[in-house]
DNA sequence: TTCTAAATAT
DNA sequence: AATATTTAGA
């Protein structure tokens, strides 16, 4: 009997402690994990309380202990439903407070827990962008994330973006607008105070837009370049290659894909398109620019009148004919559409290379650029 | 309102 | 990675 105790005290002891340490654990989470905390609190108080008024009883000479002991797993039950959770537990924190019975309906289990788990982790650093070095888009970081995430919480969405769209549209506004000159903030940095709401809630909304100002154009073309062409060259590469620092794969990819459109099938002119095969020669900012396969020498030659091309010959485009020649401009100098990417003015074209960041390889000379306002 | 760039989904 | 669809700014 004694012995049977004992252990079971023992037992209620090392629970406790467990619950202590995961306690303290939780408590450095305290913000994303509202509920969590107050359920270990809570369970350990029970617990607590529990033990000792059982030692009490027992002491007493109620030899029941054992009894309250053994029941110890069932009542904790109680505070923690071991079985799934975990998961969805910790979605639902990071979300928002409230919404517990949301849990209820979510049963789908993640694999990646884990990674769920830790993904709320970023949320408390201030620069949870583990590659964002001299770039630290404040809003939109964290947009990331929680979009990234698993679409356990697609049902809460609209009520968050529709509360965000107040909250965050402050923060994402001045990103937004910030895409003027290029390449040297690759990603509107800007104030990097994001108040608690924002990181709390904020999130669902939509990432801010990119500004394709004119130099990163620019860049695009250099890497598009060398890569061989828009028809070879992959996102991830051109991305690489242009080594801008926020810029995403997907970023380049959606470029990437409005480049290829319209730099296919241009032939629009006149009325019906006989056949709108591939329209030599166009128009950019007002110079007439051949369409690539070498991008080479619409941004060698065009402007700079003539500068040298001293361009990598290594570069073997694709052979066959399918190749449609991107040639259009697809884009002209287009005065309306992105005001916010202004940029004119820092265009220091002149020759200077300031910008051939292009890493290694041939380096091209592209003196200016020809390419149209992005 | 339309058109299009950019984001996002498939 | 490519393509389709959606969103949103002008």
């Amino acid at each position: 009997m004694m012995m049977e105790y004992r252990e079971n005290m023992q037992k209620c002891r090392d629970y406790i402690k467990a619950l202590e340490e995961e306690h303290r654990k939780i408590l450095v989470f305290k913000r994303e994990l509202p509920l969590c905390l107050e359920l270990v609190t809570q369970a350990l108080e029970a617990c607590k309380q529990q033990f000792s008024r059982t030692t009490t009883e027992c002491l007493i000479g109620h030899p029941e202990c054992s009894e309250q002991t053994t029941s110890n797993g069932p009542i904790l039950e109680e505070f923690i439903p071991i079985k799934k959770r975990g998961s969805s537990t910790d979605e639902d924190d990071e979300l928002e407070s409230q919404k517990p019975n949301a849990t209820e309906t979510q049963n789908n289990e993640k694999p990646a827990k884990k990674s769920d788990w830790l993904r709320s982790v970023p949320l408390w650093n201030q620069n949870p962008d583990p590659t964002a070095n001299e770039d630290s888009r404040p809003g939109t970081v964290s947009a990331f994330q929680v979009t990234k995430n698993g679409g356990a919480f697609h049902p809460f969405q609209k009520e968050l973006s529709a509360l965000n769209k107040a909250t965050s549209a402050a923060a994402e506004a001045p990103a937004a607008s910030a895409c003027s000159t290029a390449e040297t903030e690759a990603a509107a940095g800007g104030g990097s105070g994001v108040s608690k709401k924002d990181e709390k809630e904020g999130q669902s909304q939509r990432k801010a837009r990119r500004c394709w100002s004119p130099d990163l154009h620019r860049r695009f073309l250099n890497a598009l370049q060398q890569l061989g062409g828009p028809h070879v060259a992959t996102p991830k590469q051109i991305r690489e290659l242009m080594n801008v620092h926020g810029l995403t794969n997907d970023e380049v990819k959606s470029h990437l894909q409005k480049y290829r459109l319209h730099t296919r099938r241009p032939a629009p002119a006149v009325h019906n398109n006989a056949i709108p095969r591939a329209p030599q020669f166009v128009v950019v900012g007002g110079i007439w620019v051949p369409p690539p396969p070498d991008l080479a020498a619409v941004e060698a030659g065009a402007t700079s009148g003539g500068a040298a091309k001293v361009e990598s010959p290594t570069r073997i485009y694709a052979p066959v004919a399918a190749q449609p020649p991107p040639s259009q401009p697809w884009q002209q100098q287009k005065q309306s559409s992105p005001s916010n990417c202004e940029e004119r003015g820092s265009h220091s074209h002149g020759g200077g290379g300031v910008r051939s960041n292009s890493p290694a390889t041939s380096s091209s000379t592209h003196t200016s650029t020809a390419s149209p306002a992005f």
